[in-house]
DNA sequence: CTGAAAGCGCTAACAC
DNA sequence: GTGTTAGCGCTTTCAG
């Protein structure tokens, strides 16, 4: 049977149908399909119903990109974060997306991997799409970015870092204290013959923070760091396990190691485990971050919690708060486990 | 001194410069200077200079929105994912980073937290964008969601997972291989009191199928599962730990456990470590994931390797290859390691 | 090689 | 309450 020609224009194949669609299958006006759709202003039942029916018959999805371009409001968030490897990352992210999707905002991200040219390609995407808010880890930008960022029209909040001069919402700790504090921890337990095993901190200025802060509580009571071990990659447990190698073949006597993160301090933790170095009697260690693992081995290591999930979340939070610039600490939390 | 009256209207203020301001601070038409700035079709070099000029001088950033609205063709490419805890996810959607910005798309990203409805709602708001693409971990959605994805007129991608009808292109690997996999490790050892401990599975269709897969292969060599503990939480070290101890509390007898991935697998072995049970002679155990963790401890966990990075990227970079439907497995990598 | 004009699909005044 | 009319900022024929 051949089909009867519908007086109604069929929404056009390929392409979804448009708000014109389901207003000419209701009956009704294209704005009132808007009203009805936004539950602004008011309708009668009647009509809201019609246009219900209309776009559950043909399937509509109403297309934001020209709701956006029409109501210049977007939902959408970019968010640029430096890694996903490391774990602290996806917990940003995870707060993060917590409260924008509860808040009706979609974020879209970009990984720069720790290349500040990249950031600022990244940057200059997500501000393509008019975004409205923009999230950031760290607050060391380059110029460009910060210009951009700066004059991009939106609220910017960046994450994880309060050492220095943010642009508008800074939420995050310190991570100068953070290494200041594991000295001091080291110090009260005795350690004099300390060494320190990274990642290359060329770029990750939050390590290189924590490094800072490391060293001076050291020099501040007339130690030196003994031996160094950075490794160019990434920060790793394979990393960890070879770089803790290393600095003890170079120097034997150290008496305590602090790493640029867990995940180069379980590496490390590994390394004593297989070579029978005993910890913390024969050498102590610490990491930073407060990884499960890390806290949960049957030997606690000595780390430093942050606050990664609720940094995300309120510094998405703050964003569409309206409040004004402000700069929020959230601290971190030492833990002394059983390495130190 | 007061500001002479520029013959130029300037941007407004607050918002931000249009390729109208561009085009009449470089004296040419808007068509003029959207050709420029996409290379498309020619124009004279002077033409050009001055329009690069503007574009500076007036910072510029062209409006993708707009852009997508007129061409409509979106950048954007929808990536959803159930958990941003459990490294796999950041792995995954690293990968489909990696082969998404080398295209020139930007990933939207939504986390359903293993929640179908949440997916429903997440796929229909990534839709509404329009957008070039759609990525999403597994290919077990409701109807709706299917339907969505089937409709959208763009490409999908299902990742992850391999056993079962996919939407478009599949690329993953077999969960129920894998869970075959492992239980024939545990047997070909002579293990033959096994047992289990896992998170809930209810949502998560890929621990579903490897548990299945695995006793299969206990039932076909006439093994029951002795004794299993299945966790409401999501996977964690802790989790693995308390369920450990709560499935040997059942059943003291058992020879081995399979647990439903590394995280819950590592929560095991420390429980083992710290009760004294000594692996593998008293109990064989084994994970899943092949996470660094597992795979580098001083006693490595017996786990499967999954291509994680690879399947995001294949999946992202199939998506605009114009290719036909396809499933792709990538397969998986069985690692003894030291703990059966 | 460049400009003019017509939209993309939707929202937002403003009338009716 | 509902329809009409202009755009949002850009791309894209189609002339010139």
């Amino acid at each position: 049977m051949q089909s009867t020609i519908s007086p109604i224009r069929p929404p056009r194949t390929g392409a979804s149908a448009t708000i014109s669609d389901v207003a000419r299958l209701a009956g009704v006006s294209e704005s009132t399909v808007s009203r009805v759709l936004r539950q602004k202003g008011f309708s009668s039942l009647k009509v809201r119903i019609r246009v219900q029916e209309a776009v559950e018959a043909l399937g509509y999805v109403p297309n934001r990109v020209a709701g956006t371009l029409a109501s210049s409001g977007s939902s959408l968030v970019g968010v640029v974060i430096p890694s996903l490897s490391n774990i602290v990352f996806p917990d940003l992210l995870r707060g993060a997306s917590l409260a924008l999707d509860q808040a009706g905002f979609q974020p879209v991200i970009g990984v720069t991997d720790y290349d500040p040219a990249r950031e600022e390609t990244l940057v200059a995407a997500m501000l393509a799409w008019r975004p409205a808010g923009m999230i950031v880890a760290g607050i060391d930008h380059s110029d460009r970015t910060a210009a951009m960022l700066r004059g991009a029209g939106v609220r910017v909040a960046e994450l994880l870092d309060i050492d220095g001069e943010g642009i508008d919402i800074v939420v995050g700790f310190s991570n100068l204290a953070a290494g200041r504090a594991s000295a001091e921890l080291f110090l009260s337990h005795g350690y004099r013959r300390i060494g320190y095993v990274g990642h290359y901190l060329g770029l990750d200025h939050r390590a290189a923070k924590r490094l800072l802060g490391f060293t001076q509580v050291l020099a501040e009571a007339g130690l030196p760091l003994l031996a160094s071990e950075i490794v160019v990659q990434p920060s790793s447990i394979a990393a960890g396990k070879e770089a803790l190698a290393r600095v003890l073949a170079v120097d034997p006597t150290l008496d305590a190691v602090y790493f640029s993160n867990d995940d180069m301090a379980v590496g490390g933790l590994f390394h004593c485990m297989e070579n029978g170095i005993s910890i913390p009697s024969r050498l102590a260690i610490m990491g930073y971050n407060g990884l499960d693992i890390a806290r949960l081995s049957p030997q606690p290591l000595a780390t430093i919690l942050t606050p990664r999930l609720e940094v995300g979340r309120r510094g998405a939070e703050l964003l569409f708060a309206g409040g004004p610039k402000e700069v929020v600490d959230l601290g971190f939390e030492l833990i002394e486990g059983a390495t130190v």
